[in-house]
DNA sequence: AAAACTATGATTAGTAA
DNA sequence: TTTACTAATCATAGTTT
């Protein structure tokens, strides 16, 4: 027969039962990660110990660059769970995120079809992410400064290299 | 009502639908990682990044100490992995992954400034890397049949003009 | 645009082979 | 042990509010 009622959120005492749902419901997460990332075109990467400590891994790109991301991002302003809250701390993040993928589709494009007219628009690209992040970041200092702030008026330093490290 | 029948697997073209269906089935996944850990005491790390670029985590310890967990793991000897589809070693994966980047960089650029020119800018973009994307699999298809080919003369069209079809 | 609804498909707990 | 079955809960696509 089928299960009885809503099963109980806690941890299951029995050990071979225990390892039994582990397995299924190892396999559906692992199924909905795919679907989420295949679907909805998202970057997901999870990693599961059993807890007899064996690894399962999946990822839509690599769990490297995945973590490399993360870590990329987290370091500017972070975003946690769920619950979703002010973007606003994290879209400098989002920018130098973008620049590094600029990057990345630079190099791509010089390697398969080089041509200088690409160059240029990639360039006029890059420069134009990198004026709006320095522009929420700017708006982010001022708006912090008339909140409770001590001044700095900020001299805008030039724009081909992305503002790194602050 | 309902749904109509069964979901179709693959990625969703409509955009805000996509959006929505992400945020639906993010909710879900990460419900399911939270039920893993607690039921069957496993550890469980999962980052999610939207198509948008917004990163959600979660971990059933943290990110950081399930990611060098991984890696000693990894470096070691690994076990089984399950949705292991994902085989991007060829140019054709590199340039829907670029396009994919390039909506990203859209998507932000039209929340945070957007403009018409610099719209447009990313229209050429995305243009120039579609088309370097279908000649890089024109190039592949012609080199497959003339290795195992039956040998049909395919009519070459040439490589850097778009076949209009839109 | 976000939240509630709801019919339907998907997942899975318990059981059995 | 894994695999298969099945009833019942769960998730969610499409729709409505």
């Amino acid at each position: 027969m089928a299960r009885r009622g809503r099963v109980e959120l806690r941890r299951i005492e029995d050990k071979a039962s225990r390892q039994v749902r582990f397995s299924k419901r190892r396999s559906g997460l692992f199924k909905k990660a795919f679907e989420l990332a295949l679907l909805c075109d998202a970057e997901v990467a999870l990693l599961v110990f059993s807890p007899a400590g064996k690894l399962y891994e999946y990822s839509s790109t690599s769990i490297e660059d995945t973590y490399e991301r993360y870590q990329r991002f987290a370091g500017a302003g972070r975003n946690a769970n769920e619950g979703d809250q002010n973007n606003n701390d994290n879209q400098d993040a989002a920018a130098s995120d973008l620049q590094y993928k600029l990057r990345e589709i630079a190099t791509w494009s010089e390697r398969n079809n080089a041509d200088k007219s690409d160059a240029n628009e990639l360039e006029k690209l890059e420069k134009l992410l990198t004026n709006a992040s320095r522009d929420t970041k700017t708006k982010k200092m001022l708006a912090k400064q008339n909140k409770g702030g001590a001044g700095a008026s900020t001299s805008s330093q030039n724009s081909n290299v992305p503002t790194r490290q602050d």
